[in-house]
DNA sequence: CGCTTTTTGAAATTTTACTACGTTCTTGCC
DNA sequence: GGCAAGAACGTAGTAAAATTTCAAAAAGCG
């Protein structure tokens, strides 16, 4: 939360950027003031705090003092340890590994303000799931394809451009197109995703925020993942995605109901029967 | 605060117990609530509500909330966190998520007693790496072989049985097969695994211990993970299968030394023109 | 069984968050 | 450079939410 807010803080207007500036200087004392307090405090009228909160996706100032002692009460520390040449094997896997639950950690602390609801809500009316990535991003599509087929929708996935914009030229209402990218500026699926809009699908997109495709979606979950800037590939923010696409499968088995649930153990129950995998 | 309400639940009069019962039931719903929906839902009035917080030492019902998400919001707050099918989806996704860490965490501290010095020697010397897996755990082999081919060795991956058994028959010398599988129990797999040997080619497993694939394979990374034993597929330790191999993968570049760095960071370069995924 | 103490909710009160609207300032355009 | 359109901001009003008051009901106790 505290990132998000120094990361729009440029973008803001005069008044409403010194509630951000002073909301970062006192996290503490925000989080445990009221609209008055914080209005005073940062020399602004209550109003513009309310828009502030808006501006930052909020229902409004009361939900910003709740996203605000969430942030408050995780561990904060951001300082990831970079992999060094002379490291040993087993001093490398687990900075690598440390990154990894880092970002996880990071994805369960913002999971509150995602509107995750919305998402559910859109896949559980859905008279198929289409999932498409490029790149690395097209083995979280694949995957979640598998995960989610099993619930007993109609799923595929595609990873690559040209059949994904053939999809998107034919896709209905009742689609749901879910959109993979860690950037989020690929050309072509920012198209793919305009186009399946344009045809009444709707668009999720698990992307960067502010990103092409961020914004050609109908909904969009940030997975926007502190990822090392190192030579390495975006390993963490791949693990971030998949971890998010559990999460919104068993989220969905649970709004479907037991139906849902069942077809979960049947399948589970199909590959038990040889063995499991 | 979870903690501290079951506490004093005992010694509550009749009315405020209801509340603390609730809260302890529905602990999400209850921090995104507002008094009169908090009283509405543990059928009791309001100010019995703004009782209950003050006899926690509150300093109403507002600080309660505020104490509340702040629980929430960090891991392992709930001792039991397996999916209540009247969890929200913000619930369900947030235990879901905390499962992952959780195993991530493990591996981590089983990390020391791996062998993945002598695994990385292995896969340094190898004129070809070859990925596999059946099933989901297809999806982990081409993931990984996506990887690690952008260190400059030639990578396949086979994700059915016929192509694996088909490529264990020619395995030669030099040849590094890594078998993923999370219970290890495909007889394909240790068929696969026995043949490559024979073959002269090194075999890895991912697997668990004491499993079939475990004893044919030439070298064996335990992933055994404590997965929840719910419906949901293995999503667990998938995800540490592949932050193990992101690990391995990296450690991998680091023996190979400076050439195969440079080679990741062209292979970076070559996606960060157009834009990267 | 009656008196006292504790518990409880209805209603009143106060505090708090939010909205409507008008003024001022900025920005773009002729 | 001036004028219009729109954004930014605050004042004042409104709605809602939290808290306090108080009296009735329940529980404890002699």
């Amino acid at each position: 939360m505290l990132l998000r807010i120094e990361e729009v803080l440029p973008s803001l207007p005069r008044a409403e950027r010194r509630v951000g500036k002073w909301i970062l200087a006192h996290p503490r004392r925000a989080a445990d003031s009221n609209l008055r307090e914080v209005a005073r405090a940062a020399r602004v009228s209550e109003p513009t705090v309310v828009r502030f909160s808006r501006r930052l996706g909020l229902a409004g100032f009361r939900e910003l003092t709740l996203r605000l002692t969430e942030a408050l009460s995780r561990p904060g520390s951001y300082l990831h340890s970079r992999v060094a040449p002379d490291d040993s094997a087993t001093d490398a896997a687990t900075k690598v590994l440390d990154a990894s639950i880092q970002s996880l950690h990071e994805l369960r602390g913002e999971l509150s303000a995602l509107p995750l609801a919305a998402a559910v809500n859109a896949l559980e009316g859905a008279r198929q799931i289409v999932f498409a990535g490029l790149g690395a991003s097209g083995h979280v599509a694949r995957d979640a394809c598998h995960k989610f087929f099993r619930l007993g929708i109609p799923c595929s996935a595609y990873t690559d451009a040209p059949s994904l914009l053939q999809y998107a030229a034919v896709a209905a209402p009742g689609d749901v197109l879910l959109l993979t990218s860690h950037t989020g500026r690929w050309r072509e699926l920012a198209q793919a995703a305009a186009l399946a809009h344009q045809g009444g699908a709707t668009v999720l997109a698990l992307t960067r925020a502010r990103s092409p495709l961020a914004d050609a979606a109908d909904l969009f979950l940030p997975c926007h993942i502190s990822e090392d800037t190192s030579v390495f590939t975006p390993m963490s923010s791949r693990l971030a995605q998949l971890a998010l696409l559990d999460a919104l499968q068993v989220a969905l088995a649970l709004a479907l109901g037991p139906t849902a649930v069942s077809r979960l153990r049947r399948a589970k129950a199909a590959l038990a029967a040889t063995d499991d995998d």
